[in-house]
DNA sequence: TTGATTTATTGACAATCGTCAATGAACTTA
DNA sequence: TAAGTTCATTGACGATTGTCAATAAATCAA
């Protein structure tokens, strides 16, 4: 297991022996349970992660209700970016939607990794290229598309999340409420 | 106007005067108009862009309707990841809001700096983990927050968006029509 | 300053969405 | 299997929003 995320960083970087040996001393992979929290609003988050095998949604408490604003998976990394980066409490929470098996990377180990091996920065421009590229798209899909059709659209681009996600995770991640989605759903199917 | 890119770097890292000359010699700063494009839909992104004065707007063309995704504005980086990082044509229009300073960052100059200068690397690593604190930011706010306080959190933190930028355009960047952004300002008014 | 153009507001109406409550379906657990 | 629990669907209704058209206000250029 531990490998795959040696193998996802080979894609972009041929990592010496050193170098693997470190990440797999300082980087432990934590198995998270269903519904098991890595980050609650007001924490300090102390890490980042990686996500090996299952599903970690971001989400926000608003008056009492959950609001997803994002699932990661399999190779994904995961980030409360302004509590890590200014260390101030989270907004939001790092849930599991399943049984997971998450790369612990530490703000001391981050700290360490880039001093001894800065070509690491690399890395880290690469993985957050990824995801600032991903993030502008999602942002555009609220102001350029209806709920319909970003649904469709999930539909088409990430069905394996409508199999394992409840639909009323899904209905906030797309930005409605459950019975719109699933008002949605049955207008779909009758067209 | 130059060493305001250079004052901007040096709040991370202390240039050195090699540094400092290759990135004057490097990285022009144009002159945009109210209005221009520094990039289109279609095109490839060749560059990214840092706001030495003036406001650049993002949006997408849909339907023959602009829809504001993001205002760029002094000391914001400027990127359309998805064309820059992947080289594949952009989804959307980088215009100036009115006439705009702006350093322009080639990514041959890019590859160049990164080469020569490795711990240029940090830079863009500070750079873009403020950029997806931000985005994190802006997807929750569509997920957990309706377009009145959408507009009330923009009054309180970018008083002078308003005053600079059309208020249909600040319509869209809401994710609402204009007519409705009007009566959202009628009634806040009247309570 | 005046006229032309652009931008903002308002009204009317239809469409969409949220909320609350009830029902039905699916899944758990004993 | 049966009972309990969780999740999805549906109906009713009110609130919000989009659209189209008209008007008012603001801006720009001659």
């Amino acid at each position: 297991m531990e490998n795959q995320l040696i193998k996802y960083f080979q894609k972009y970087l041929d990592l010496n022996q050193e170098e693997i040996e470190f990440l797999i001393e300082n980087v432990p992979i934590v198995e998270v349970r269903k519904e098991e929290a890595l980050l609650k609003e007001g924490e300090l988050s102390s890490a980042f992660y990686f996500v090996i095998t299952g599903i970690i949604r971001m989400f926000y408490l608003v008056d009492g209700v959950e609001k997803t604003t994002f699932f990661y998976e399999e190779n994904d990394f995961v980030s409360s970016y302004e509590s890590f980066t200014k260390q101030i409490p989270s907004k939001h929470y790092l849930q599991a939607v399943k049984n997971s098996s998450i790369a612990v990377f530490d703000i001391q180990v981050v700290a360490k990794i880039l001093k001894r091996f800065p070509r690491f920065e690399l890395l880290s421009r690469i993985v957050m290229e990824k995801e600032l590229s991903i993030y502008q798209d999602m942002i555009s899909h609220f102001v350029t598309r209806n709920a319909t059709q970003r649904y469709l659209n999930l539909v088409e681009h990430k069905p394996h999340l409508l199999r394992e996600i409840p639909q009323y995770d899904i209905a906030t991640y797309l930005g409605v409420s459950p019975e719109t989605l699933s008002r949605i759903r049955r207008k779909i199917k009758s067209s």
